[in-house]
DNA sequence: GTCTATATAGGGATAGAC
DNA sequence: GTCTATCCCTATATAGAC
C-alpha cells in the first residue's frame, strides 16, 4: 500500500480514536513513523485529508440510501436497512462526534453533510409512506413528517449520547444493536400490534 | 459589576456565539479590554470558568427537574416544563455544541452531566408512568423505557441538529419552539385520539 | 519520496512592576 | 486589581538537502 492511502487509513483510525481536533498531522506522522514533511508532501493540508475521508464516507451513504429508495421495504427490510447505515457511521464515527465543530470549519463537508441529512429524510419518507400505503403503518401526513425528523435526528446523534450517558460498554455491536433498536422504537407506537410486538421481540436482544 | 462577574459573564456569551474551543482566554480580555494577566488573577486557568458556568447551567437544570418530579404533571403542563427546559439549555448551550470534546477534557463536568442525564430520563419516566396510571398515555413498560431515551435524546441534540440541517433561522424563538414540538411529538402517538390531536394544533405554530 | 530543520502563529499561563 | 512583558508549548505548514 502506498504512502498516501497509508496516511489517509491511518488518520481515520486516529480520528475515530481521539477526535479530529485532538489529532495532528505530527501524531498522524508520528504513528506511521514517517516524517512531517513527508505528510504534507501528500496533502496540501489536514483539510484536505478531512475532506477526501469525507468524500468515503458521502460516497457509501448515498449508495446505501439509493439502494433503499429504489423499491418498498418492509418492516423487517427497515431493520437490515439502518444496520447498514449503522455500521457506515461507525466507520465514520468522528464526523459526529465533533459535527458542530467540523461543520463549522469545512464549508464543503457542511454542504455536503446537509444534502445528506435532507437525503436521508426523504428516504424516511419514502419508507414510512410505503409502510402507510401498505396499511402497515397508521399516522397522519404530519405525524410521518415529525416522526422522519426523529428517525434521522436519533441516528445521527445516536453514537454521542450512548457514549456521553454509558461510556462503558463500547462494544461496537451492542452501541449500534442499541441503536437501530432505539430508531425502531420510533416508529413502533404507529404500527399494528403485531409488528409492533415484534420490534419489541427483536429489541430485547439488545437491551442490557 | 466586578470583573470576576464580567469575566464569567463575557465567556458566556463568547462561548455561545463561538464556541468554547474557539474562544482563547485571550479573546474573552480582549473582549473586555481588560489584559490576559488580569483575566489569570481571577481564575487558575480556562477550565475553572467552564466549570463555573456549567455549575450554573446544573443549578438551573436540576431546581427545574425537582420542581416537576413533585407532582404529577398533565399533557400541557408537559409543554411548558419543555419551554423551560430549552430555555436553560439555551442559555448555556455552548455545553451541548462541543458536548463530546467539553465531557472528554472536563472529568467533573463529565460525571455532573451523565447525573443530570440520568435525572433527566428519571423525571421523563415519572411523568410518563404518571400520564399511564391517569390513562392518558397507553404503553407498555418497555415502550415507556425507550419512549424516554429518545425524549432526553432529542431534547439534548434538538439545537445541534436544527443548527446542521437549518441554520438560517437562528430566531431563538422558533429553535426553541420547534424543540418542543419535536419531542411532543414522541409522546403523541401513545396519547389518546384527543391529547393526540391537540398536539398537532398546538404544533403547528412552530411549523414554518 | 522522504528527511531534517525551521518558520510562523496562536493558545495557555506566569512574573513582576505599578 | 490591573497591566506589560514574556515564557512555554503545540499545531500547521514550508524550505531545502538527500
Amino acid at each position: 500500500m502506498n504512502t498516501r492511502e497509508r496516511i489517509l487509513e491511518t488518520s481515520l483510525r486516529l480520528f475515530n480514536s481521539f477526535g479530529e481536533p485532538n489529532t495532528s498531522t505530527n501524531h498522524i506522522a508520528d504513528e506511521m513513523n514517517i516524517s512531517p514533511g513527508n505528510l504534507y508532501y501528500h496533502f496540501r493540508n489536514k483539510g484536505e485529508i478531512v475532506g477526501l475521508l469525507f468524500q468515503g464516507y458521502e460516497r457509501r451513504m448515498l449508495e446505501l440510501l439509493s439502494a433503499s429508495e429504489s423499491r418498498d421495504l418492509d418492516v423487517e427490510d427497515m431493520w437490515l436497512f439502518l444496520h447498514l447505515a449503522f455500521e457506515i457511521i461507525w466507520d465514520y464515527r468522528f464526523l459526529y462526534r465533533d459535527l458542530d465543530n467540523l461543520l463549522g470549519r469545512h464549508r464543503l463537508v457542511r454542504r455536503h453533510f446537509q444534502r445528506i441529512m435532507r437525503r436521508k429524510t426523504d428516504t424516511a419518507l419514502s419508507i414510512c409512506r410505503g409502510l402507510a400505503k401498505a396499511g402497515v403503518l397508521r399516522a397522519s401526513e404530519e405525524e410521518i413528517d415529525s416522526l422522519c425528523r426523529n428517525i434521522v435526528l436519533v441516528a445521527t446523534y445516536w453514537m454521542s449520547f450512548d457514549n456521553a450517558v454509558r461510556p462503558r460498554d463500547t462494544n461496537p455491536g451492542n452501541v449500534l444493536g442499541r441503536g437501530v433498536y432505539q430508531v425502531m422504537s420510533l416508529v413502533a407506537p404507529f404500527l399494528d400490534g403485531d409488528q409492533r410486538v415484534l420490534i419489541q421481540t427483536l429489541g430485547r436482544r439488545y437491551i442490557v
